[in-house]
DNA sequence: CTGTTAGCGCTTTCAG
DNA sequence: CTGAAAGCGCTAACAG
């Protein structure tokens, strides 16, 4: 009765309402007008058949599959499900449907699967948010040249002419050294992302103009890597009252070390941390950090590779940077050093 | 010169190999003989134009598409975050895309969308993971009938028929309870799921075994909702040594507002959760809980998905439940009453 | 306002 | 071993 094995076709529903393909076609478009009585009869079968116009048909004739990609590293990370979040919002504001397809360490084999589903024709265009760069992201975005293409989070500085959906992380490293300067600390560590982002080094520029003399080590966003470069630190006896990382989850590794280095979080040390996970509100103390919209920076990729699929107004597919917002709680203090 | 704006056609590759689009088609897909010779030169020459089939002709004559969908109420959270990664890998295991749909608090038109994708076939079938149960799910179900379905996580019991992948919850469960019975825990109150989710009431069911009175109050998974349930708990005045929530958001909740409130975990509550998330190592103190394989859950949902749809081994398409781990942290200790 | 026809790019008979 | 031709379900000229 209902929910045949094979759909209904366009055709069947033309037949049960007397009239020709093309006018459901149009009833359906509204590309052309159609009688009223006419466009109300048929309606009514395709909301009785729960006729769908078939996709694959659509796609061949139109070129479209409204479908879009999204490129991460790893769907399963908090970062990346909030961008995915964000694109699909978007992408359902437009009807279209999102296929998330893993990096997972820039494997070759996965790469290149993308790149084929654009040639394919299986997505429409790809949002990759790259959390490395390098030769492959290039080369990538070479032979994907012709496809539409958004870069989330991260700008490729060789390549100015992707529309990129990024945050203001400088003014955010700004607003952590004002506030660290201000609680008189002057011996500042930094936990940093991979080198060669350009989001990582827009940070440490930023807060290097106020610490100039800020170690700068770099890890790989994760909290082990955090724990890690802090226990580092500590053996190396260098000396710190502030531990800026470039992420909440690497806070949190360091803030772990410390407290097993019996350093006290903020009285000893003070930790920052960047994007206001939800795990920045649960760790003791509770994490001072820059928050970033990464819904958002989802949801604005996603409509501007909608728009660039459409052919929608240019002012809508140029790049967007978001703004950040310093939140401050418990594991910033005053420097131990400090004058009272 | 390459990645064209159209893509090349088959009947290019035919043409530049001096052969017919038929026998390229069967140089590809290997279902007739073909001249070595012939098919070398084929083959060179479509890594040469990096020439890709047309996915939406394939799936017109096919009848399939080569992607699957993932119906999850909310990507961006770790648990389905991780439920997703698992389906992916599964998808690329069988060279198929994954399209994910958030149902977002079941709302119908979103619920529509993923059915109206398996009706125009923009998917070969559907992965469902419910975090609710009720009318729109059955509905679902009885409406995609004839789809390739598998449920993710949670067994719906009006629906034996559809293959699901669940965890061995009743068992952590009993895990739990004989933990807290062996630390001398006589007072046990519950922050569960929701009513009527199986998974929900499997738990409650196994731990009322052990503690018969123990006080259930059902919340939505979240942190806030676990801090406000446990608020509720002290206010009322319920007499507890251990509280047992059903995730480890919940818990994470809990142990704040027993915090809050002054309460010492785990000297005067002892705190469990379920899942394992990154955020039960982070906590302070860390948490004991029952851990589930959520990309595993994924999975195996995937594959028995694909299985389904390539007609494979029925034995490939049961239902699976996996195996739970008791891991036994910081929040649980011996009960302040108990004899020492 | 409506129908006929062609064709999107591929796979698969059927016929060498 | 290979080719010609039909057709998957839809949309867009073109022709009323």
């Amino acid at each position: 009765m209902d929910a045949p094995a094979r759909p209904w076709t366009m055709e069947q529903i033309a037949r049960a309402a007397g009239v020709s393909a093309t006018t459901v076609s149009h009833a359906l478009s509204g590309k052309r007008p159609v009688n009223p009585l006419t466009a109300e009869r048929i309606h009514r079968l395709i909301a009785q058949f729960e006729y769908v116009p078939d996709a694959g048909a659509r796609r061949l004739r139109s070129g479209r599959s409204r479908i879009i990609g999204l490129a991460v590293p790893d769907v399963s990370h908090w970062y990346f499900g909030r961008i995915a979040r964000g694109v699909e919002e978007a992408a359902d504001e437009a009807d279209h449907g999102l296929l998330v397809a893993s990096t997972v360490n820039a494997d070759p084999k996965r790469e290149r699967r993308y790149l084929d589903m654009l040639r394919a024709r299986t997505i429409d265009g790809l949002i990759y948010a790259a959390s490395r760069t390098g030769s492959e992201v290039d080369q990538l975005v070479r032979r994907a040249s012709g496809a539409a293409l958004v870069l989330a989070d991260e700008r490729i500085e060789a390549l100015p002419d992707v529309p990129s959906v990024t945050s203001r992380v400088a003014e955010g490293a700004h607003a952590v050294a004002r506030l660290l300067r201000d609680l008189g600390h002057t011996r500042v560590a930094e936990l940093a992302g991979y080198p060669g982002l350009v989001s990582t080094e827009e940070r440490s520029r930023a807060l290097h103009e106020w610490f100039p003399a800020a170690l700068v080590l770099h890890g790989d966003f994760e909290v082990e890597s955090g724990h890690r470069l802090t226990s580092d630190l500590l053996r190396a006896g260098v000396p710190f009252t502030a531990l800026v990382a470039h992420n909440d989850s690497m806070a949190v590794g360091a803030i772990r070390a410390l407290h097993e280095a019996g350093r006290r979080v903020p009285e000893d040390v003070s930790v920052v941390g960047f994007d206001d996970m939800e795990i920045a509100r649960v760790v003791t103390p509770a994490l001072t950090t820059v928050r970033k919209d990464m819904v958002e920076v989802g949801r604005r990729s996603g409509r501007i590779l909608l728009s660039l699929l459409t052919g929608g107004d240019p002012a809508d597919q140029r790049s967007v940077v978001l703004p950040t917002e310093l939140v401050v709680r418990g594991s910033t203090g005053p420097a131990p050093d400090a004058p009272a």
